[in-house]
DNA sequence: CTTGGAATGTCAACAAAGCTGACTTAATAT
DNA sequence: ATATTAAGTCAGCTTTGTTGACATTCCAAG
């Protein structure tokens, strides 16, 4: 913060400059989801296959209920995407120990195999974008996001972030 | 540059790095996108006319096939949106002057009203984000998006940020 | 042990927003 | 004249989200 003094402080925050940064995250984002797309694209699955698929890799076990409110979606919406994935072998679906009504998630090896082959092409993409903008530019991008996102979102960040230390 | 000394650089780019700065995006855009869409909720609108007004009022007298382009959304999918819009009265319609077969596309007041509602809204999260996060941490954060868009829509989205300087 | 509530799953119906394909109209360009 | 382009329209389909209603299963508290 050092760095931010006044006149560069008022100047900055112009309507226009958020405008831009507004687009910027508009374009951004059809890059983000362009190779995956594409490769969902050629199957019977969507995005939110994709999104399933990501956070079931992530967190292995994880319960129908946490990704729910990872995902913010309902459950109905989450549940048409969960059986697909489980007919096609894709996910398996254990029920709870401790608990049997709730259903512990895990990939199985094809679903781990169409998982790498997503995030793979995600993250070629993300890794050029970090090689060409440097690791400073990076660390300021993760902290505007992280900034942008709501409060009880970003306390799941952290937390996945940090379940795999 | 000169900053990205070899070893750093080399640890920089983990699977593990790209995995959080791709969730990174995900949930950073739901929060992005969460205050217009709790103002659209309240109205008969969805996300899908919040990019058409927002894009409209950015380049006032832009053609349908520009917005198109911009949009990447196919035309009939664009013109349900835009019908609503123009009959709701938010949106004008001119034929061109040069080549009549163009419909130049404008707010009306009202259009520009529901705009800078929705602007407002979604820049005021973008603005607690940037100070939130310090000048260089956005000059980072735009670096990385730039890098991440395609490249057909870098070209749009640096032509549009020059239309108006 | 019963009963209330939580977690999950399912059915039905619907809406938003994307898509393809086929076609028209008007105007421009060759 | 003819071909191409810009815009709009109709029909039908897909994905992914939504509500609301309801069944099942199980844990926990009375």
């Amino acid at each position: 913060m050092a760095e931010m003094h006044g006149g560069e402080n008022l100047l900055f925050l112009t309507d226009e400059q958020l405008r831009q940064g507004i687009e910027a995250m508009f374009f951004a984002y059809r890059g983000f989801t362009a190779d995956p797309d594409r490769i969902l694209a050629t199957m019977a699955y969507g995005r939110a296959h994709h999104r399933a698929i990501h956070f079931i890799a992530r967190s292995p076990g994880t319960t129908v209920n946490n990704l729910l409110a990872i995902l913010g979606v309902t459950k109905q919406s989450l549940n048409r995407v969960l059986r697909t994935l489980i007919e096609d072998g894709l996910v398996e679906s254990r029920v709870g120990t401790t608990d049997k009504r709730e259903r512990h998630l895990t990939l199985t090896e094809a679903g781990a195999a169409l998982e790498r082959k997503l995030s793979d092409a995600q993250r070629a993409r993300m890794r050029a974008a970090y090689r060409a903008a440097g690791p400073q530019a990076v660390a300021g991008f993760r902290q505007v996001l992280e900034a942008m996102m709501e409060p009880d979102l970003r306390r799941r960040y952290y937390a996945i972030r940090e379940s795999d230390t």
